[in-house]
Order: C-alpha cells, then structure tokens, then sequence
DNA sequence: TCACAGATGGAA
DNA sequence: TCCATCTGTGAA
C-alpha cells in the first residue's frame, strides 16, 4: 500500500450516487496486482441514481435477484460494480447509498499517477493522457476485472479508493451522461462531474475540455 | 429459444 | 464508420 494513504470509511460511500459522483473527483483509486502498483486520480464521474433512474443498470429492480450482474448494487455503499460492456470492456463503478438503494458512480477517467509504466504496458501506448481516457481504458491500464467484482473498498486490499485531493467547486463542471441516449428523460439529467480543464477526460469529453 | 441492443475502444 | 464479442432482457 501507498505510504500515508487514507481510506474513505463506510460512511462516505453511504450518500446518494449524485453527491458521490461529486466527492470522489480528486481521489485516488488503487489497484495492487501480480505487475505492480497503479494508482490514478478521479477526474471524471457519472452517478447512476438506482431502480428509479432509466438509465441506471438496477432500473425497475426492486430486490436483488441471486446471480444477476446487478447483485452487488443492492448491498450498502462501498463496494465494487463491476461488468463487462459490449462483451469486451470492463466499467468500474463504485455502490452508493444504503442497502437496496441499488445506486453507483461509474468512474470514467484518471489522470495516472503511480505505475505509469505499466500502464503504458498493458495498454499499448506511452501517451499518458490516453491511457485511462475511458470507462474501460482505465480499467485495462489498472489491471481491474470481473475478478474484482464485489471488492470491498473500505479496506486495503488489491483495489481500493484513498483520499487524495479536494476539487473545488468551480473547478467542478456536471453535463448529461454519455451513451444513454436510450433512457428518455434520464438521459438530460446533470449527472457526469468532471474536473473542470484536465487532461485527462475521457474522449467524449473533449468539448468540454477548455 | 432467440434476436438484439448496449454506461466502449480501436482501426479503417 | 464499422466491428469485436458477451449478457440481460423481452418477445415468441
């Protein structure tokens, strides 16, 4: 583990996917594999707010249903969404709120700060700002897969999240989410936050850049 | 049982 | 613009 880490305790992750979408920009997610350490700070979120919102992968679920991917959303903040997308990318989503509540934070990009090299490595390219540009490039870079689904990210283990830096709220920007163009009127709600002029956004997000 | 769209990324 | 390639969902 990273010297002088500190880790956010439960309660942290027991508010709604909104406001957690918002805290974790500037932290520090953190994966411990066989290779070594990466670690890369949060630039760019999206809150998924539970059976209630359409676009959300928990949508009209009341209950958990045993061996459903959507499982681990139903138990208490803190824990590890994790799920394959267009049968080849891994999303790495944090759970929010209280149990049943079914809400979770996607976390779409990191600015690299530990194991760059790495990085590079896994993902085939030395361009730093691309190499966690996205939902699934970042969890390629970390090395973070179905394996880690259900992680408790309280406690120090293979992956986890630190608090690292504290955004501002000017320095914070809330657009629609991308890709869920599907779900009506979900679709327009404010709920990607991003660190408002970093590099290291994920592609979708260039407009938004400046 | 089956068709199909999807919280993406990389190549053409 | 297209394709890789897997899973949940809803229709048949």
């Amino acid at each position: 583990m990273l010297t002088d880490l500190q880790l956010f305790p439960r309660g942290f992750y027991m508010s709604g996917a909104v406001a957690l979408a918002r805290a974790l920009l500037g932290a520090l997610l953190v994966c411990e594999s066989e290779d070594g350490l990466t670690a890369g700070r949060i630039t760019e979120t999206e809150a998924y707010a539970g059976y209630t919102d359409a676009a959300c992968h928990s949508y009209g679920r009341t209950r958990k249903r045993d061996r459903h991917r959507t499982d681990i959303m139903f138990e208490r903040g803190g824990y590890a969404y994790i799920y394959l997308i267009y049968g080849i990318h891994n999303c790495f989503n944090v759970v929010a709120n209280a149990p049943g509540e079914a809400e979770a934070v996607l976390i779409r990009a990191l600015e690299p700060t530990e194991g760059v090299d790495i990085m590079s490595r896994r993902r085939g390219t030395d361009d730093i700002e691309k190499l966690c540009s996205g939902p699934g490039k970042l969890c390629m870079a970390l090395g973070i897969t179905l394996a880690d689904y259900g992680t408790d990210l309280c406690s120090a283990g293979r992956l986890y999240i630190a608090r690292d830096k504290d955004i501002s709220d000017d320095s914070v920007l809330s657009t629609p989410r991308i890709n869920v163009d599907y779900s009506g009127e979900a679709a327009s709600y404010p709920y990607r936050f991003v660190i408002a002029g970093s590099r290291f956004l994920s592609v979708k997000t260039l407009p938004y850049k400046a």
